[in-house]
RNA sequence: GGAGGGGUAGCCAAGCGGUCAACGGCAGCAGACUGUAAAUCUGCCGACUUCGGUCUUCGAAGGUUCGAAUCCUUCCCCCUCCA
């Protein structure tokens, strides 16, 4: 493990981990969630707010920062952290993402993948290599290998052979990164539905070793149950004194059940993509503030709540913003979202702590079926 | 008073003899969103419906035609220009 990198256990309860990743730039307390900034933004918000709702730590994207403003220009201009204003860590998806997200404008083959950029069709060659020289050019304090997101569904003969295509790309990526200090590079798992997959691959990582390890290849269609049974597999197969990383996961209900199957670490775009399209998350389930519903309604979207939209809005002024398609909609409702994500975390960690997340969870749940607050 | 243009579903607006319950857009009613090609996308949007259809619509009233939102007559409104 790199120096100045350091993951802390501090509790399990089952398999749920409570733990504590030292970087250089700052802790971040585990199970954490990260906000999802791929174009070096958490839209529609600032840093400080982004900071404000609990977040230690961001996502930033290589393939979208490759393509647009470049890596060699923010490296000039001083890293992603000095460009994007934002001075906790940043983990940098390797691009594997965009493997599946933009199958149609790519093509793949065993030294990397050649993507058609989506914004002016230049031809852009990805590979291990160059991903994770760009991940060091961004300053990424947690970089991931490059890999293939394997697309839902895949036959287990195709499974199988993009797992191990991405088990080669990460022993390239682990030789690229080499060991710098203070930064960190994760190993990502893939195999599909398929456990025996998902073991080989858990397996193959460990032999290269690698600082974190991340679980990819889920939320794709297969479904929650689907997803649970692939973590139920691997995350016991995975090295205790490393954090574990569920990658682009998911709906509150999703991150109860992977911390309750021992994952460490999350990020997903639903929280912030949500709120940009009017869903809004409290702890009685999810809300459209569009529906009209809404309109008359001066109470705040969760009564819990101590984000700003919460405090100072009530339903009828959200849903205003929503309808008017005002900017300030899409800022309070993201807000909320990320606010209610960092609360739900620091939830579940305290109730690892306390040895009570079953109950925890049991209650979550409960919330969730009496529904949202009466109608007026 | 003269010349011309126009009245289409909540709004704007296509259509100009059958393939029109009527293109589009907006508004409206819902849904989706999982390592962000997303402030995006999808469905519904005359009434009823066992969702296969059935019934009443295109300013009003007559008429021509097998068939009219589309053609003719009269009437009622609106707009532009000239007096």
């Amino acid at each position: 493990m790199s120096a100045d990198f350091a993951f802390t256990l501090l509790a399990t309860d089952g398999q749920a981990r409570r733990g504590r990743i030292a970087t250089p730039r700052g802790i971040v307390e585990t199970p954490a969630f990260m906000p999802v900034g791929t174009a070096a933004t958490v839209k529609a918000m600032r840093p400080e707010e982004v900071a404000a709702t609990g977040a230690e730590i961001v996502l930033a994207n290589t393939y979208h920062l490759m393509l647009r403003p470049g890596p060699e220009r923010i490296a000039r201009l001083g890293g992603l952290h000095r460009f994007m204003g934002w001075k906790g860590p940043i983990l940098t998806d390797s691009g594997g993402y965009q493997v599946m997200s933009l199958a149609k404008l790519r093509t793949l083959d065993e030294s990397g993948v050649t993507f058609r950029s989506h914004l002016d069709g230049a031809l852009m060659h990805l590979t291990p290599e160059r991903s994770i020289e760009i991940q060091a050019l961004l300053g990424a304090d947690i970089a991931m290998a490059f890999d293939e997101c394997t697309q839902f569904p895949a036959t287990e003969d195709e499974a199988r052979a993009s797992m191990e295509l991405s088990m080669r790309w990460a022993k390239r990526s682990k030789a690229a990164f080499g060991r710098p200090p203070g930064r960190a590079l994760f190993g990502i798992v893939q195999g599909g539905v398929y456990p025996a997959l998902r073991l080989a691959s858990a397996a193959r990582l460990g032999e290269i070793g690698f600082d974190g390890y991340a679980v990819g290849g889920l939320a794709v269609g297969e479904g929650q149950a689907a997803m649970f049974d692939v973590l139920d597999a691997t995350a016991p197969a995975l090295p205790t004194d490393a954090p574990r990383y569920l990658m682009g996961v998911g709906k509150p209900e999703d991150i109860v059940g992977a911390v309750a199957r021992g994952i460490d670490m999350f990020d997903c775009v639903i929280p912030t993509r949500s709120g940009r399209t009017a869903q809004a998350f409290t702890r009685s389930g999810a809300v459209n503030l569009r529906n009209a519903r809404h309109g008359d309604d001066p109470r705040p979207l969760d009564q819990a709540c101590q984000c700003r939209a919460c405090r100072n809005f009530g339903r009828a002024y959200l849903h205003h913003l929503v309808r008017a398609k005002e900017i300030l909609g899409s800022m309070l409702l993201t807000e909320h979202n990320l606010r209610y994500y960092q609360d739900l975390m620091a939830e579940l960690r305290a109730a690892i702590a306390a040895g009570t997340l079953a109950d925890f969870a049991q209650d979550f749940a409960a919330a969730r079926d009496k529904g949202d607050i009466e109608p007026l």
